[in-house]
DNA sequence: TTAATAAAAGATATTTTTGTCTTTTATTTT
DNA sequence: AAAATAAAAGACAAAAATATCTTTTATTAA
């Protein structure tokens, strides 16, 4: 198992990719974003779709239109995105499935997975949308392949 | 998501509670372990046969028999299990989905995750099988709910 | 050697995830 | 106003994960 499902992979690289891609007002197509992040064109609208209603991402229709994220929209964490597609559970579910994770009914990795647990949530909590802008624009980074 | 697939929860807990009721030589029925679990019984017996065989975990059928796992397979690390059930995919995979995690051409969250992915190989790699025996048979930790 | 027990195996069903295709709506350009 | 563009929405399809039910095989006990 991955640690995210696909529909997150995408979300990710793709709101890494449009966030270097529009960094200076332009927009991008949902065609370049999927050969950009190499992901499945239709698939990809309907998560775009969702992160646009739920205003993590903004979109225009029509000539010159496309999806874009705003200045201020950069500085929120990847999180932010996590959650809106796969949930929280990631950041305060059981590693064995027990339907609640608590200090009272531990399983027997909870003490270790806690921890990681709050690493993986530190992580994409302190990751900014845009911190990775320089670095895309340099090639040092991929998103594809 | 979870950080488990359905499937390697239930057999890391199926796993865990084998374990600690046959520690004295004694076998447990499917039907107990699905119930000391809180698993669909049919669905874990299929993934106990896996186990079985692939020799993590032994069996005997007929009156008196069942599940057990001996001694020597007390002492052999969870990641066993784990890699059995969802392959290697959380020890060696991209964060992103990337075909191949490579150091040459790494994703935005490469180097974060990498310490993370490590860190959870290396919980599963010191937990024995047997190592939460003793807690278990006091009731400080859960398998179940 | 027959009956009972319990896992193994096989077949099928349901749900969720992932992916594709078509139509509609909003916007812009001509 | 008409045509072109591009996202939004809707319908559908395929694949994988999860779950259930039935039959078979091995073992034991009577
Ligand atoms: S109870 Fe399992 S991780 Fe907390
Ligand atoms: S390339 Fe993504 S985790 Fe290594």
């Amino acid at each position: 198992m991955a640690i995210f499902s696909k529909t997150c992979e995408y979300a990710i690289r793709a709101v890494f990719f449009i966030a270097h891609k529009t960094a200076t007002g332009s927009r991008v197509g949902i065609k370049d974003i999927a050969q950009g992040i190499d992901s499945p064109e239709h698939f990809l609208a309907k998560i775009l779709q969702d992160l646009s209603r739920k205003g993590l991402i903004s979109s225009i229709k029509g000539p010159h239109g496309g999806f874009y994220i705003d200045t201020p929209a950069l500085s929120r964490p990847l999180s932010e995105i996590v959650e809106a597609v796969d949930g929280n559970s990631l950041f305060v579910g059981c590693a064995l499935g027990l339907k609640q994770c608590s200090e009272i009914n531990p399983c027997p990795l909870h003490n270790e997975f806690k921890a990681i647990r709050n690493r993986i949530h530190a992580m994409l909590a302190t990751t900014t949308i845009g911190s990775f802008n320089e670095e895309l624009m340099e090639g040092l980074l991929s998103l594809k392949k």
